[in-house]
DNA sequence: AGCACGCCGACT
DNA sequence: GTCGGCGTGCTC
């Protein structure tokens, strides 16, 4: 039997692919990868087809209408990866092709354009003497920059015909090439940097990082998958050793991959990397589509060998893929909180795996994921245990806020103590990083005489004040509402701000220091990455003597002139309703204080807290994470929790709460019907935001040894969905984040 | 996800 | 009598 029906993958949500008859006039170039069109409903579609079958439970097939001409095929070895990661994560092929291709790549068909340029020859010769009008316009055209134009437009201005640019290119005067359509910009202004082998290398490894190199270039050089953990501290050179590896990559002609969390994708961060490597190819998502969607074009085409970005640049189409590189591995920010919910690390092994290629997972702060796989053997650990230039440790001071007094008017968060100390830094002239990931004005407002706090009307948390543009906020859906100086509920006490967050503390800091320059980095200030740089830049430049922010702040940024890190409030990241809370906070805490003294001068910083006595501080404040592992360790094994367990989330969300609870006891119930008994059901149970925008939302922790049984279990559920029709059900295969 | 079909309130 | 609200359900 000939293979004449296709399974087609349509960005369809969780849904396995759509069969289609492949007509006898194009079965020789459909096949998998292959991008095609075909009629979906009323409307046509895109889609890629991901198998050829012979048969279709299906009664009524409909045809492919067309092979989408010079479409982005997918390499079969992408393919795969797609493929996996659909069935691991339990969401449709089609979702998972959406997150790996950019937009433009996937909608408008990319075609080959001709573009004009003139030749030298054509700039040396007066447009006059060119032996006609339309000639005589057409160089003119062009000779207003040296830029090609594309044949189309260049017709279209002049308005006149193709014959005319065609006797021209007969004669010498201009070329016409083919290249991609104007919307994926100009040909020859790409910008790409200088070839690296001009630059010399900054500085030589040390013994370490010779060790970690050699190590893995025996394993480039017998082409074996293996995955090293990178364990260095801050400062370690961890970059260096990325670097030497890919060139190594390069010499053999392959590719290479290297995923940095999307905030650490900082210009600065691209620049390193092309000074030594030569042109990479930028996948992020702040970057335009237009312009994400060339450089995947170019990584396509084999013309830039190095991809550069966050997550999704996992499934970057890098041809003959050589190493891949995972910066900061235990980010979180690597894991997709939306389908499809994969994780970009363990994407990374994996595809790494199927190609036979090494991996390196870089981090400062290793996940205990990854150190239990060291455990294992299935990871093999690097040490980067010398500070370049041996450059020492920050001192850490624990401040208790239960006993340290504030001075007025300071929002509770500015001890004397770190006030102090931020007078002396200034006073040395150096600079100050405070850290609290909190932000707004203040995170709740409460009613002084009855004591009722402004919340969010659809999501049951508490609305942030935004002072500047003076309304509440809800960090979780958005909504905002004006806010009153009176109480809403009692019409009678006035409204007293609780919680400050980065807003507040600027204000209380330009009132403290008047003199002294102030930044603020946090998602409010931060509209762009241009807004993140300028940010960044005064303060790297000196200007800023204070820089307050959010997350943002503690990842990634080396600013030599830093010696006084303040972490405002040590105790927000420790009461996450998380399992991994406690690991979260003391990898925050040592991101945090790595970012002091980096330059010439020691570090220091003061830590915040009520609760000074707390295991994960106190290891963070020895710098000493072996230690807190090992205390979280015996909790995760006792209760199963990863690493020594593996889990899924099963969350419902519905508008009615009853419907809700139904629904999820519904699924509890079919659940406990399959046979097998490893996995353990938790639940139904409130999820940690109980509401949010509008919804009532019930979890259930799928919890078990093996990672099979849990997709098995968690399959069921899906299979259930029709039955709770108006409840939202999602499934999350080794959930990061349990809000 | 789109985008239709489908069954109940305020309008020319 | 119609226009249209978005609830439910399908797309190979």
């Amino acid at each position: 039997m000939v293979t004449s029906i296709a399974r087609v993958a349509l960005s369809v949500p969780r849904h396995e692919p759509f069969d289609y008859r492949i007509p006898e006039s194009m079965s020789h170039q459909i096949y998998p990868g292959v991008p095609v069109r075909v009629p979906f409903g009323p409307s046509k579609r895109v889609g890629w087809v991901v198998e050829l079958v012979d048969h279709s439970p299906h009664p009524k097939l409909r045809d492919i209408e067309c092979r989408v001409p010079d479409g982005a095929e997918l390499p079969a070895d992408l393919l795969g990866l797609l493929q996996w990661t659909a069935e691991y994560y339990l969401c449709g092929i089609g979702e998972v092709i959406e997150s790996a291709v950019p937009r433009p790549v996937r909608n408008r068909r990319i075609r080959q354009v001709r573009w004009v340029q003139l030749t030298d020859e054509g700039k040396k010769i007066d447009p006059q003497d060119s032996g006609g009008q339309a000639r005589t316009k057409i160089l003119e055209q062009l000779g207003t920059n040296t830029d090609p134009i594309p044949l189309r437009r260049l017709i279209e201005t002049c308005s006149t015909s193709e014959s005319p640019v065609k006797t021209l290119s007969r004669l010498g005067l201009v070329e016409i090439f083919e290249g991609l359509p104007p919307e994926f910009g100009t040909p020859g202004t790409e910008n790409l940097e200088p070839p690296p082998w001009e630059q010399p290398p900054p500085f030589e490894p040390n013994p370490d990082q010779w060790q970690a190199i050699d190590r893995i270039n025996s394993c480039l050089e017998s082409a074996e998958f293996r995955t090293f953990l990178l364990h260095g501290v801050t400062g370690s050179g961890k970059t260096e050793v990325y670097i030497r590896c890919i060139q190594k990559v390069l010499e053999k002609g392959q590719g290479a991959l290297v995923l940095l969390p999307e905030i650490a994708l900082t210009p600065q961060a691209v620049e390193r990397f092309t000074q030594r490597l030569g042109p990479v190819a930028v996948l992020h998502s702040m970057l335009p589509d237009t312009e994400r969607a060339v450089h995947y074009e170019r990584l396509r085409r084999g013309e830039v060998r190095i991809a550069l970005g966050a997550r999704s640049a996992v499934f970057a189409p890098v041809p003959d893929l050589g190493i891949i590189v995972v910066d900061e591995s235990h980010e979180s920010s690597y894991k997709q909180e939306n389908s499809p919910r994969y994780h970009a690390r363990d994407v990374a092994v994996m595809r790494a795996h199927r190609l036979e290629i090494p991996c390196i997972l870089g981090s400062a702060t290793p996940s205990m994921e990854s150190l239990e796989n060291v455990r294992r053997g299935r990871y093999e650990q690097l040490r980067l245990d010398s500070r370049v230039n041996g450059r020492p440790m920050a001192q850490i001071e624990i401040v208790d806020r239960r006993s340290e007094s504030v001075g007025k008017g300071r929002g509770g968060l500015l001890s004397d103590r770190l006030v102090e100390r931020i007078r002396s830094t200034l006073g040395r002239g150096e600079q100050v990083l405070l850290f609290l990931n909190r932000r707004g004005f203040a995170r709740n407002l409460q009613c002084k005489s009855c004591g009722y706090s402004v919340h969010c009307k659809q999501c049951d948390i508490p609305l942030t004040y935004h002072k500047k543009k003076d309304h509440s906020q809800c960090h979780y859906c958005g909504e905002r509402q004006s806010v009153s100086d009176r109480c809403p509920r009692c019409k009678f006490g006035g409204l007293r701000q609780r919680s400050p967050g980065t807003e507040r503390i600027e204000k209380s800091l330009i009132a403290l220091f008047p003199d002294v320059e102030i930044g603020r980095l946090d998602r409010d200030t931060v509209t762009s990455s241009a807004r993140m740089e300028a940010i960044l830049g005064r303060f790297r430049a000196g200007k800023t003597g204070i820089l307050v922010g959010t997350q943002m702040v503690a990842k990634g940024h080396d600013i030599p002139g830093v010696t006084l890190v303040g972490v405002l409030d040590a105790d927000i990241a420790l009461g996450l309703p998380d399992f991994r809370s406690a690991e979260r906070a003391a990898q925050l805490l040592c991101q945090v204080a790595g970012r002091a003294g980096r330059g010439e001068l020691p570090g220091h910083v003061v830590l915040q807290t009520r609760q000074p006595e707390h295991y994960a501080l106190l290891c963070a404040a020895r710098q000493d994470l072996d230690q807190l592992l090992k205390e979280e360790d015996v909790v995760r094994k006792l209760l199963k929790y990863p690493p020594h367990g593996h889990l899924a989330r099963l969350l419902c969300e519905d508008p009615d709460e009853r419907r809700v609870i139904q629904s999820a006891q519904g699924l509890v119930d079919a659940m406990k019907e399959c046979p097998g008994d490893s996995v353990q059901i938790l639940g139904p149970a409130p999820a940690p935001l109980e509401r949010l925008r509008g919804r009532y939302r019930q979890h259930i922790l799928l919890k078990c040894t093996d990672r099979k049984p849990i997709r098995d279990v968690a399959r069921i559920a899906l299979d259930e969905k029709p039955k709770w029709a108006s409840t939202r059900i999602s499934v999350d295969i080794d959930p990061q984040n349990m809000l």
